[in-house]
DNA sequence: GATGAATGAGGATTCATTCAT
DNA sequence: AATGAATGAATCCTCATTCAT
């Protein structure tokens, strides 16, 4: 149960597999997990849903995995993990002469090769972060006191009082995130695939002119 | 199945119900419904847990609403029709001297006040919109066209491309449902309720803010 | 879980079913499920098999029990306690000059009424007592100290060691017991039902015998 | 299926493993099933707990047994046949002069050396004896024929009805078995350990004095 | 001889739903 | 209007067994 998920989350590189075969299939469940998990989220997704997507049976899933739970663990772990240590590093390594504006560039860029991730984690925060938590605090501190940094060392200082900075941060994630989280939705209602090539060019365009009017020079 | 989605969203008032206790048990039934499912989304809400909030046993229920869907169709139904009938009006009506600030603070208010229902909105989301489509539909079209009108007509008619209005109100929902989404996490992870009437106050001030921004005139 | 086996047994009565039918329904469970789990055991005893017996089909054992180690704790509590009780008793209140042999012959009818019952304790005796801990503390302590008593203060005193009273007390246990657990494989091997009257009389009647010889008077 | 279990019992010396390396793996096999199926009897015990014990993975069993049911037959065979075997010659070949006291003592002797094998007969006595059947037959069926003519001819010949033989012999078999199946349990309620050096010896010097009381010549 | 992977069969349990009361 | 009882369908999971390596 709780092993699942352990205390302390590793940011570091994922360990090595098994045999070839055996981390194939590992990683082609993972892969089907992760796109099960992010389009109907953890209580939504059936392990036969898993299963079929690999190909195999149910019971298979189990010489992987010893349960959905850890299953779950496993690809946020695989998605997410490698995603906040590149953030991390990117807004801390970078610090205060960082760009904000490459930092967004750089998220967008990297959730649009695996859409499933926002998704996934939009999902987590609406079911109250079970098992992302540690993952969320290990991240949202970090970016949070960077922004913070980053702001009040920047040229927009003045405009911002310092409360509003967690909103702005949150802002800034829910716009990113929710952009994927719509874009199946999106398509249906509209025709218009958020995902394609020129949307994401056109919503990172749209990311750098808002981080610049945010958090840019005064253009007065 | 699919009748408890009619074709033709009502955009007006809600039925009366029957009996008047059988109204008030209703009413009950779809506020603890409303919670249940803004919590934990469709898949993951059970009827068991929205009889026990009533404080009823499972079967009566079915005196009230014909199925699980049928009930969740009336939640969006009460909870969302109004918001939606009370933005598009607010946009439609105040047309382009409408102050795009304004809707947004209506919004937050609104919201703030049901804070399930933006909660519910983005399970729907994430869940392909099987029950939303309509109702985003009646929705998504006129505030799209609006926001086209009012940035085309509007003093940031230059800052910003066709193609990137609708990034931008796409941004702008993401950024007004997503805070509410993120809010019982966010508590649990932080400590700070963003629900309080300060975080909400700041949150309307830093919505102001960004629309006069992005829409508002060229600060230059 | 553990809610199913409470700390402190109530050896009183059991508690009043709620409606007519109901109690039929949870009687017949209780039945069909004490008749299985004497043949089988707690893990040998599948609830298709309960369910089967009483005619229903398994979902519907969960309207009256919350789990097969609720419905094993209660058939144990609704099986034994009542025997523990009256066997307790009948130690205990009839103290020193109750007669041993009565005792053992009590036992032996009470049992030979639901023979299911001792196959049970045996089962749960080769499981270690898991479930029954609480039952043969209750039990076990009061027999074997009232058993000391009765050979202290009897006619027997001198022929044992207070040493092997315990093994007295589990060799007679282990007699009354195991009668009826090798009744129907003995029935199986050699055609004689040791349940049937007379070879109940003749087990009485031998233990009667055991009795006087183990507790008696000295027969020199 | 059947196969496992072969009409004929074969009384004699187990078979000669195949290599040296597989017989102790078979060996160690065995051992380890022997106290899995004694402590859980045939349902109870999987075979992850039988090769964990080993320290083997499951698969690797079926190198050296085709199936769980041979494996159970198998260690039945190993252990209970020697036992049985042992006991009828005793039986039978001291004959009348032979000393019931003795054998009683034998048994307990030979059973304290592997005390899952009692428990391992009072689970199959428990489940019919499915697979003990013939051993029970070849077993139950000289003894109790012996035992009649131990007391027959014996000095307690007129304190017993013969329909009183086979009760008195299920009596002492029950004590004897019934000791060992209780020992985990009371070790666990009581902190008495049952299978200590001083337990078995008064336990045996108990048997010994009831064996005298039953069949010994008339104290009077 | 050992084992990773796969799987059919089956087990306990949950859940939405129905129905008689 | 409320509910105890019943249930088909589906879920997660376990287990003995097989097979290729």
């Amino acid at each position: 149960m709780s092993d699942a998920f352990p205390q302390d989350v590793s940011l570091e590189s994922p360990p090595i597999r098994q045999s070839e075969k055996g981390r194939l299939t590992s990683e082609r469940i993972l892969d089907a997990a992760e796109e099960a998990f992010g389009e109907n989220g953890f209580e939504g997704t059936k392990l036969r849903d898993v299963a079929t997507r690999v190909g195999i049976r149910i019971p298979s899933l189990y010489n992987h995995f010893d349960s959905k739970e850890a299953l779950y663990a496993a690809v946020l772990e695989r998605g997410i993990a490698p995603l906040l240590r590149t953030l991390v590093e990117s807004a801390v390594d970078r610090g205060a002469h960082g760009n904000p504006e490459d930092i967004v560039e750089q998220t967008v860029e990297l959730l649009a090769e695996r859409p499933a991730l926002p998704r996934l984690v939009l999902h987590e925060t609406l079911d109250g972060g079970r098992h992302l938590r540690q993952l969320l605090q290990a991240w949202l501190g970090p970016l949070l006191s960077q922004a913070e940094k980053l702001v009040a060392e920047g040229p927009a200082a003045n405009r911002w009082d310092p409360d509003q900075l967690p909103h702005l941060v949150l802002a800034m994630y829910n716009i990113v995130v929710g952009y994927f989280a719509m874009a199946p939705l999106y398509r249906d209602l509209n025709g218009t695939d958020l995902l394609s090539r020129e949307a994401l060019v056109r919503q990172i365009d749209v990311l750098r002119k808002l981080s610049a009017l945010l958090f840019g020079p005064d253009p007065r």
